[in-house]
RNA sequence: CGGGGUGUGGCGCAGUCUGGUAGCGCACCUGUUUUGGGUACAGGUGGUCGGAGGUUCGAAUCCUCUCGCCCCGACCA
């Protein structure tokens, strides 16, 4: 491809809307283009990437023994009833009339299109497994799209739904799909860790979140610095662990805190450790106060709560239910509590078992205790549970050494989903004993427009992409650093010849433009392998050749340049022994 | 939806407080010049100042309403 015939509008400045690199760096290379909120225009070199990445989630998947197929994009309202998501999903689901008045929304996912399809053909055990996907556009109506192609409202992804006979069965076709899952992303260049996670509002029992490593990512997730456990915050499992008692425990008092409320604060201001605090929080679970109460540098983890009440919708109570239940916002505590108070449900973090010598809120304005002892003054609360988020430096549940937690940018999910849609939808089939059973189901999804924007939010510098090999747009830029000298211009002409012929996916920068932003540009867009041929080194007999990952320029003989460029493309280190000293 | 911000040629911005009829840089077009990290000079194209209404002799500027976009919170690939 020539760069004179390319459309991509490279831009010097950073548009004013884009705040985060990945967004700001497609925009500025010419890869992509906002057309509103959350919904973009993919221009040539944004969609080679794109089919880079899908060529690979294709090869690997159909490996795995998953088929390709292609679903509608708009759907009828009646499925979505049927599945009872209809109502559930929410303001997401982006609903629409035909001109008969017929309700229909935009897929947000297939689940129930899926189903349906199955349902109608598969009568027979025999039939199973079913493993079928799709590479598509997604639509949902996010509360607030951000960060460019990170939470667009309109994005790419690959969904896949397999269908199995027996829960054990549906197992094996979830871990097929792992597997899968780690060489994608692998061979997307990318550093991730898969990760245990919450099941959401999608439901099932397992499941698994592919998370890219980067500052930028919005979810919090920890690893084991041992072994191979990593999860989700929300999910990570903590291990009743009694903290240090203190023998000599000393008697309840009372403390004047005036106007101290935060844990920051009463810590500061009666000289006592954060983690001799008690943070007690009031959330509300289907309507009924909860209390729940975690160590002062502790935080709630209201998915854990909910979990463990079996809640179906959980939240910060306000300032007037706290008020309602007799407590005062700031100086919550367990002792000497309203009567009211007392009857709602109370949770303690299992950290705090045992545990002496505490300030906790008095319940009244402007007073806390010291001197707490949870067993010994609090003898009512009884359920002590794992109900707080993992944090940097807590042990792992498997193997007990320390967790460390990492930002993550969620590129990849997947799901057991067991029965939830095959029952309501009826998608069953006769098992071996010939008993109609309903399906066990998986889902599986990529978002390939966001795994564009994680590998740049991973790999980039100040000068703009450094793409993965694997998902580059090209493979060698080619660029002309004087576009007047016709020995400059007949030699990169013919290495662009050559490099075709020898299918190497190469784009040459044969504008007339000045050597500078020639290579602004290169460095902006972002190719793995860079030639330049220049009048100077011409002079030698050599093509200054560049790796975009690494500052070093090789001076090449033009003649090796391309068997150089195709070896280093096949993973040798083949320019280093032209290491100009 | 709540909170904060912003809207002026394709992009980045000034002008708004204190009304006087739109400006700068980049990009783009023409010519000359230059040719190894965004060359210099000259000339030029392009703007209902987000939209509607109002105040005024006069509105980008003041008032009212409205829409878009961005950021912070609850969701998710």
């Amino acid at each position: 491809m020539r760069a004179s015939k390319l459309y991509a509008p490279t831009l010097k400045e950073t548009p004013s809307d884009a705040e985060v690199v990945s967004h700001q760096l497609l925009t500025r290379g010419g890869y992509i283009r906002k057309l509103t909120a959350g919904i973009y225009d993919y221009l040539p070199l944004a969609y080679r990437v794109i089919r880079k990445i899908e060529a690979i989630i294709r090869e690997e998947l159909d490996r795995a023994g998953a088929q390709e197929i292609l679903l509608p994009t708009v759907q009828p309202a009646e499925i979505w009833r049927e599945s009872g998501r209809w109502q559930q999903y929410g303001p997401e689901l982006l609903r629409m009339k035909d001109r008969k008045g017929g309700e229909f929304c935009l897929g947000p996912t297939h689940e129930e299109v899926i189903v349906d399809l199955v349902r109608r053909d598969v009568r027979s055990w025999r039939q199973l497994p079913i493993n079928l996907y799709q590479i598509q556009g997604k639509f949902r109506d996010e509360i607030r799209p951000r960060a460019g192609l990170m939470r667009g409202r309109e994005f790419i992804m690959k969904d896949a739904y397999s269908f199995d006979v027996s829960e054990s069965a549906a197992l094996e076709s979830y871990d097929l799909m792992y597997q899968a899952y780690n060489a994608i992303f692998q061979r997307c260049g990318l550093d991730f860790r898969p990760v245990e996670a919450d099941t959401g509002s999608i439901g099932g029992s397992r499941s698994h979140e592919f998370q890219v490593l980067a500052e930028s990512g919005e979810d919090a997730i920890v690893s084991c610095s041992h072994c191979d456990y990593a999860a989700n915050v929300e999910q990570a499992e903590l291990l009743a662990q009694p903290s240090a008692s203190h023998d000599n425990q000393s008697s309840l008092e009372r403390a004047h805190t005036p106007m101290k409320k935060s844990i920051e604060e009463v810590s500061t201001y009666l000289k006592r450790a954060v983690t001799d605090c008690v943070k007690t929080l009031v959330l509300i679970a289907d309507e009924s106060p909860v209390i729940a109460l975690v160590r002062g540098d502790h935080e709630v983890n209201e998915i854990k709560v909910k979990k463990r009440l079996a809640a179906q919708m959980i939240r910060m109570a306000t300032e007037e239910e706290i008020e309602h239940l007799g407590l005062v916002s700031g100086f919550i505590g367990p002792y000497e509590v309203s009567d009211s108070a007392q009857e709602a449900r109370w949770l303690i973090d299992h950290t705090l078992k045992g545990t002496t010598d505490l300030v906790v809120g008095a319940n009244r304005s402007d007073e806390h205790f010291i001197g707490l002892s949870l067993q010994r003054d609090c003898p009512q609360l009884t359920e002590y549970v794992d109900i707080r988020m993992a944090a940097d430096g807590d042990p792992c549940p498997r193997c007990g050494s320390n967790l460390r937690s990492f930002k993550g940018i969620e590129v990849g999910h997947i799901f057991y989903l067991g029965t939830k849609y095959s029952e309501a939808m009826k998608c069953t089939v006769l098992d071996e004993t010939g008993r109609d059973t309903p399906m066990v189901m998986g889902c599986y999804g990529i978002g390939v427009t966001r795994v564009m924007a994680a590998a740049i939010e991973q790999n980039h510098d100040r000068f703009g992409i450094i793409w993965p090999h694997s998902i580059a747009p090209f493979e060698l830029h080619i660029l002309t650093l004087q576009s007047n000298v016709d020995e400059v211009v007949d030699c990169a002409e013919s290495l662009y010849q050559g490099a075709q012929e020898r299918r190497i996916e190469v784009l040459f920068d044969d504008r007339d433009l000045r050597a500078g932003g020639k290579f602004k540009d290169a460095d902006l867009i972002g190719i793995p392998y860079r030639v330049a041929i220049g009048g100077r080194g011409l002079k030698e007999g050599v093509a200054e050749v560049k790796r975009r990952a690494e500052p070093t320029v090789y001076k090449v003989p033009i003649p090796q340049v391309l068997d150089a460029i195709e070896r280093e493309l096949k993973g040798e280190d083949y320019l280093s022994q032209w290491v100009d000293q």
